[in-house]
DNA sequence: CTGTTAGCGCATTCAG
DNA sequence: CTGAATGCGCTAACAG
């Protein structure tokens, strides 16, 4: 009658395959519809508190829980917030936590959403992403590390660590200008005056900027750039340690070398042992991030701290104000990032 | 006619207020109906290649996306995974590296889930996300360190660190006994004699072996273990530092104090500090975790290691498996933890 | 105070 | 080969 499979009534005897209480089964055990049984959850008026305790104890009886994709199919709010990332790696969770940070005490709930890094989809899984869970799943989203920023999108949206000039879109960035010079002025504050640098991915705007910073930071103690002193590294490690190698055999080495990242800092740690230059006594070398395994390094690594967790924290802030309709006071924020010297760099000696 | 609020016809002017292209949209953009957009998006046979053409470009022009949720709301099966978290902190978070290395390649997506560490709901977290996800959303969950494992459920789900004696759930765990005992050994091999402990929250059984492994290792060095010695310190920062500040006042206090987590050990060296202990020179102090901050620690601390990221790998693996009916060698996997020596501990100085 | 109805966005029969 | 109808679980109008 209702359906094409045979049914002993209208009900059909194919509930969903998991153990999940619906609002259905409440409502028949209640002896109520629906609609009442969704009243009490929502605390909605007029319902008689005799049903209403009758219906919660049934609730409670059966373990009843609101599925959330019913739930934000429905309703226009959702009170939950997304954070889109390719992959969880440190990056990501580090920004995750910020946004937990940020999202306690707000009744705010937090879903986390990623694909698994698919890599043969080169380009645009934010766009999709965003397309996937805005408007149903989530009010609002925080993108992390999306390497396309033109996503003009409608609903409130904060990007991460973008990288690429931005547009409209509200971000939140470190100071990569000023990370690139503070490395440097440690390095010239140590003595050294030829300093090499490993640059990161062409494509970045933060590999420009880190890379700015070291100029700036050059050209403001009176010193030429000798361009055959960058070497690209694109924030891996093997084009990094070939770098590094190239900066580390010619004739006039540099004594110091600042990394474009943390991982390709280490890969110039890695080159350096190699070739039997030690680290500090014969080269400094500065990163950019300090990701947990700079400290492990050996040399421990001294880099230039990306405030990630404040960035996510920030972002989620920035989201949450956006999605109440507030003014944002800054679409764009920088957040400053600050030297961890550890034992990677030292006053330049007289070897080399 | 359809609609009680006026429109200009069935079509009612309030879509969502997010920029969410529907399948409506294309299918009226496209001139077809929304069936036939569900059979080219989904790659159902059934339709002229003209027409798949069109509607494919139509789809590429407004950048269309399936909802995740008004398809899982449809679908039984969703290919969407869930962990399921109380709060995103660092234990948590590596596990989500984890299930998304285990994820690769599957064609698995990943969503994790916390309603932002609440905690005046002081239990049942797990049941209540479960409910709200299982069934609709995610296809099988992973339940990260959660405190009640009776959640006879009747989907597939794996516990990552269940904090009671575990029942038919299927579960993955450190050897937290075998934990405790090799840091406690590591300090008795450095000629420590009184060792104390900043303890985890006390209706944990992670905590309960762990010390465990603390008694085991002072009884089989024929040491009797001081009760005074044992603080509680809640697997929490201001709990464990109020512990180990306690511990370090007293007129003979230990040389060497081993907290149950790591976060309880940054506290320690925290309190340390204040107090003006040296670490290692004066104490010493060995974690338990490996939380990523614990390398970068000042002195980086020893502590010992959890796999926390193969334990959400295997969880997740597991949870694949169930989902796709597969029995499971073995329902319970436990994991062996390793000792990571770093800065922390030092042979015991005659100071103290 | 309660139940009936409609529809969120989508996938799936089943007619045409 | 295409489209109208149905329902996933839930909430919000409305009518009783």
């Amino acid at each position: 009658m209702k359906t094409s499979t045979p049914a002993v009534n209208g009900r059909p005897e194919r509930p969903r395959p998991s153990g999940r209480v619906t609002m259905q089964q409440v409502a028949a055990e209640a002896g109520v519809s629906v609609s009442t049984v969704s009243k009490v959850i929502n605390g909605r008026y007029g319902v008689a508190s005799e049903t209403f305790d009758h219906v919660t104890s049934v609730i409670e009886r059966l373990g009843y829980e609101a599925s959330l994709v019913a739930r934000s199919l429905r309703n226009t709010r959702t009170d939950v917030i997304g954070v889109l990332v390719a992959d969880f790696e440190p990056f990501s969770t580090e920004v995750l936590k910020g946004a937990a940070d940020a999202v306690h005490g707000t009744g705010y709930e937090l879903v986390a959403y990623s694909a698994g890094g698919r890599v043969d989809e080169h380009v645009g899984w934010e766009r999709r992403y965003l397309s996937r869970v805005m408007g149903t799943l989530v009010d609002g989203a925080v993108l992390v590390t999306p390497t396309v920023t033109d996503v003009h999108y409608d609903g409130p949206v904060v990007a991460v660590d973008p990288h690429t000039g931005s547009s409209s879109l509200a971000t939140v960035t470190a100071h990569n200008l000023q990370g690139g010079r503070l490395a440097v002025e440690h390095l010239l504050e140590l003595g050294h005056r030829r300093i090499g640098m490993v640059t990161g991915r062409p494509d970045l705007l933060s590999a420009h900027l880190r890379e700015q910073g070291y100029r700036q930071a050059l050209a403001a103690a009176g010193l030429a750039v000798d361009e055959t002193l960058l070497q690209p590294g694109a924030f891996e490690p093997e084009p990094a340690r070939a770098a590094a190698r190239a900066l580390l055999t010619v004739s006039d080495p540099p004594t110091a070398i600042f990394a474009a990242n943390d991982l390709s800092a280490l890969a110039t740690l890695e080159a350096a042992a190699e070739l039997g230059i030690k680290v500090p006594g014969q080269l400094s070398v500065v990163g950019f991030d300090n990701i947990p395994e700079s400290a492990l390094a050996q040399p421990a690594l001294t880099t230039v701290e990306q405030p990630i967790r404040q960035m996510g924290r920030e972002a989620t802030r920035m989201l949450i104000a956006q999605i109440r309709g507030e003014e944002l006071p800054q679409i764009h924020l920088t957040l400053d990032t600050t030297l961890v010297v550890r034992q990677s760099t030292a006053v330049r000696g007289d070897r080399r």
